[in-house]
DNA sequence: GTGGTCTAGACCACG
DNA sequence: GTGGTCTAGACCACT
């Protein structure tokens, strides 16, 4: 379910981080259903349970998932929030890409068909 | 025409070769027109040699400039080059948003036409 | 009666202790009236056993409750004693707010009134 | 400067953010000065760097201070902001504290005074 | 020199 | 068992 790739640039809390925010979006992690201990998921993934720590702390203050010390991590019940937090990301992305193509004098449309049609046959797999 | 954000994430020496692909991708600095000296730079942009050394060196062996030993650095003769490149760095970038909107359960034409229309918006100034 | 939060960052003793402290001090518990067991109360708080012992023995030790062995937990008759102990409390605080207000140089007056002003309008519900 | 108390409660990174933004609110370090360094204020406080670091980390989160890696950590220019935000957390503790005092039925102007009365003697000296 | 990340291992409080 | 904090020491990227 979570997978950590040693060869990408971002660090490994960071990645925990994402993954979890993946799951608790995408609806694969139920509200307050429990995380898997820092100590467990250390193991499972063989990395340090400090950085397993540090990804479940940052991941509380932002309010994906609340801890109960001497019991465990369990998952916020804000999924709703969560998805128009990442909807909002994608589109500044989709912005910041617009002013880019804008600038290099691109035509959007055209860079929209393209990068469509370039999406479909990779997702026709 | 180069700016350095201290506050963004960003090393220095990158943001000074983002400044310089961009400008030449822009087309707002000719081939083979003469940069300015690393030493001059460092001065005009209070930055220590080095990062303006290493950035040059980069965008040397990007095939961005040449170095003439004694006399300078200059823009090579490799817009169009350089234009493609970005051009698939930003169909890449709409890819990676299209799969993950598609993740997210996302309509993808609908998110397209509000990141449309809140692209004009802002530009309309 | 009395209610546990376990997204409070204080433990969950704490809070048993509290809530014990605070239905005295409000005279809602009357001295020498009997306490819930401590298997009754985890049962109904859904809370490990240990824990409500935990919280028992510690007001025990403060002498707001006593035990009799195989009879059960009771209130001290000490309602005067804890009033008094949360009103100093209470003075305390206030002086630690008055010193940090002094220090970050804002107006005493000033502040106490807006806190007031404030209390009232979400007290007039 | 900054101090801390191996006694306090409060973790030591805890305690490093509390004091940092202190003197910042409280005017006594300017924006856009430099921060000692994260080792170099270990070596001060015979701390771990670390937990400098942590201490740092967090605050830059918040706002507080900016980091230009390689460089150092600059006090960002927010005082304004963070005064205000001191502020608003003494109104809130003060409120708290008057709906303390109000469900136990004591006099929120004669604990007022109270409070004044022995606040004025404690910071004759 | 600077900050950022990670590991290893320890200790504490809580349940 | 759980999470939270801290130390010691290492390595990396950046200036």
């Amino acid at each position: 379910m979570i997978n950590i790739d040693f060869k990408d640039r971002r660090p490994i809390y960071q990645q925990l981080m994402d993954s979890v925010e993946d799951l608790a979006a995408k609806g694969l992690l139920k509200a307050n259903a429990q995380l898997p201990s820092v100590r467990q998921l250390a193991v499972d993934l063989s990395i340090n349970p400090n950085t397993i720590q540090r990804a479940y702390a940052e991941l509380e203050k932002r309010g994906v998932l609340y801890t109960v010390p001497g019991k465990g991590s369990f998952l916020s019940d804000n999924r709703k929030q969560l998805l128009e937090d990442k909807e909002n990301k994608l589109l500044q992305a989709l912005r910041d890409i617009f002013a880019q193509a804008l600038e290099l004098g691109l035509s959007l449309d055209d860079l929209l068909a393209r990068a469509k049609n370039s999406f479909k046959e990779v997702t026709h797999d």
